[in-house]
DNA sequence: ATTACTTAGTTCGATATCGTATTAATTACT
DNA sequence: AGTAATTAATACGATATCGAACTAAGTAAT
C-alpha cells in the first residue's frame, strides 16, 4: 500500500473510532431499550419517508435482509411501525411509521439534545460543519460503488 | 435543537453511514472468519504496541470488559495473541501479539489493498486526506470527553 | 490484622447481526 | 399454459455485543 493508500486507510480508521465514541455517547441516552440500529431506522423513515419495503430498507442500510427482518420485528412489537401486505406484490410488505413511532423518534432526538449541545458548544465553530459537504461526497461515492 | 445542533447531528449521521458502507466493503474481504472487531484489535496492537491489559484495550475501544474478554478469547483460540499473567497484579493479564497474529494482520491488510487502491484512485486527490487532521481533532475531543 | 471498598476479569443470560437454507410469489422463456 | 429462474421474506443456527452478577486480588482505613 502506498502513501495515498495509507492515508485512505487512516481516514476510515478515524471514521470508525469517531463512530464508536459517538455511538457510545448516544446509546447511553436513548430511551428504554432502544438500540442505535432501531433509532437509525426510525430516523431514516422520518427523514426520507416511510412506505418502504423491508428489502429497500435493508439495501439502504447495507445490512442483510435477515437483520432487517429482526429490526422491523422489534419495532413492530413496540408498535413504532406497522407492516402491511404490499398492494401489488404478494411476496412483499410495506413499512409504515405509526404515531407512536414518531413520538419515539422525537423522544430519542430529545434524549440526545444535551450531548449534541455540549459538542456543538465545544466544536461547533465550523470544525464539524465544514466537513459535511466532503463527507457527503465520500458517502455518495461509497453508496454508488458498493461492489468495490 | 438549533441549526448548529442539526449540523452536528448530520455530521454523525454521515459518519455512521460511511462507517457502515466501508465496513461492509472491508468485511467482505477479510480472511476466513476474521471479524472487523478482530481486525481492529490486531491493528491496534500492531500500530500502538502490544503488552496491554484487557481492561486497557476495552477502554481504548470503548467497549464493555465482557466484549473484550470475548474478542480476546477468539483471537487467542486462533493463536493470534497470547495472554500471560500480569507480573505485578494477580488480577490482571497482559496481551501479546504472536507471530501468527502479525501474519494474520498482514494478510488482512493485503486483503483490503484492492478496494483501498480503487478508492484511492477515485477519491485520493485530497478529498479524503484533507479531512484527516480535522477528524483527528474531533476524535481526540470525543476521546477526552467520554462522559458527555 | 481486620474490615470495607475498589478493581480486573469471567460467567451467564439476553439481544443484535449475519450466513445458509427454505417458502411463497413473481417473472421469463418457450 | 407450463416450467425454470428470480425475488421477498422468513426460519434457524452461529457469532458478536452487552448488562448484571460473581470471584479473586488489590487497596484503604482503622
Amino acid at each position: 500500500m502506498d502513501e495515498n493508500g495509507r492515508r485512505v486507510f487512516q481516514f476510515f480508521n478515524e471514521i470508525g473510532i469517531i463512530n464508536q465514541l459517538a455511538g457510545a455517547i448516544f446509546a447511553a441516552r436513548l430511551p428504554d431499550g432502544l438500540h442505535v440500529s432501531h433509532f437509525a431506522l426510525l430516523n431514516h423513515l422520518v427523514r426520507l419517508g416511510d412506505e418502504k419495503t423491508p428489502l429497500a430498507l435493508a439495501s439502504a442500510f447495507q445490512v442483510p435482509k435477515t437483520t432487517m427482518t429482526h429490526t422491523l420485528a422489534v419495532l413492530e412489537k413496540r408498535a413504532a411501525i406497522r407492516l402491511t401486505p404490499h398492494p401489488s406484490d404478494g411476496r412483499s410488505k410495506i413499512v409504515f411509521l405509526t404515531e407512536a413511532g414518531r413520538k419515539l423518534h422525537d423522544d430519542a432526538i430529545a434524549s440526545m439534545a444535551d450531548p449534541i449541545r455540549q459538542i456543538t458548544a465545544d466544536l461547533g465553530d465550523g470544525t464539524i460543519s465544514d466537513l459535511i459537504p466532503q463527507l457527503e461526497k465520500i458517502r455518495a461515492y461509497l453508496d454508488q460503488n458498493r461492489s468495490i
